[in-house]
Order: structure tokens, then C-alpha cells, then sequence
DNA sequence: GTGTAGACTAAGGTCGACA
DNA sequence: ATGTCGACCTTAGTCTACA
């Protein structure tokens, strides 16, 4: 499983459960509705700045996000 | 003080606490010595898969890294 | 409210060379 | 062992539009 993968997934659960649209979330932080549809399916990954802007908008800190995207890379176990 | 900035001076940190140089760092993580110099420099900032192969090569989780720059970011305070 | 597509600009990342 | 420079190619991120 892809980096972009586990991140899109983490990205979408952390984005749901905060309630949430991908419009606010994309205006919150700066960046483009249709961006953050590409991260959340897994087809673009993010840089540093977006990773923090994106997990501060959620109220969450950027470590967590990275946490849990290494999680569920770990239960998709394919190195 | 910017993200590229901190995430550079948390890396170094820790490449140099690992005894590492920046061509082994390099090598080991699949990326040009010269992109590593710069990042330290935080003079570019890394994508999300770089922050991971970094990490990997530094055997330090990638959390722990976004960690140590926010704590740099927090300490240099101007939001 | 979300996915996709195309076209675009900015920045990520490589490579060879020299101090 | 590191910084820098120039040229290069790839991808992050924007924007408009339509289903």
C-alpha cells in the first residue's frame, strides 16, 4: 500500500469524523477543493506545508495524522 | 520561522545525533544529496514520501520527526 | 457535496561539476 | 563531507467546468 493510500484514508476518517465537508475543510486551509478530492483517494500525496495546514484545520496535531497514516500502512502489511 | 525551516533543523538534528552524513542519508532514503543538503538548509521542503523514507532511514518514526519541527516551530513563536 | 478532466504555474527532486 | 549552481524532468497545487 501506497504512502498517498494510507494518508487519503487517513485524511478522509479524520475529515468525517470532525463533520466536516471537503469544501471547508479546502477553504480552512488554503487549499483547492479538488486537491484535497485527489489526496483522499489517493492519487496525490501532500507536501509538509499542506500536511500542516490541512491537520491544523482539523484540530489536529500533524504528528497524529502521520501517526495514523503509518497505522494503517502497517495493517495493509506489504512493507 | 517557516515549516521548511524547522523540518530542516530538526532533520539535521537528528542525522547528525544518528551519526550519519548527508551522502548516507542520501543513499540510504533514495534521494539526491544535494535535495538533502537543501532541505536542511530549508531552503525546500519535503513531500509526505520523502518525510517517510527519511525517517525510515534514520530508524526514527516519521510522527516523531513532524514532532520535533512543530516543537521547533512552537519554540521560534510567531505562529 | 464529491469525482474527474484538462490546462496551467510553482515547487519537488535529479544530476554533474566545482569550491 | 557539505554548499551551490545550472539545467533538467516530474509532480504538487490551482482553476474552470460538468456530471
Amino acid at each position: 500500500m501506497k504512502p498517498e493510500t494510507a494518508f487519503g484514508l487517513a485524511l478522509k476518517t479524520a475529515r468525517s469524523s470532525k463533520g466536516f465537508t471537503q469544501e471547508q475543510l479546502a477553504l480552512n486551509s488554503n487549499l483547492d477543493r479538488t486537491f484535497i478530492s485527489m489526496l483522499e483517494r489517493g492519487q496525490r500525496q501532500p507536501s509538509l506545508t499542506s500536511i500542516l495546514s490541512i491537520s491544523e484545520s482539523l484540530n489536529i496535531p500533524a504528528y497524529e495524522l502521520i501517526r495514523q497514516t503509518m497505522e494503517i500502512m502497517d495493517k495493509n502489511n506489504k512493507s
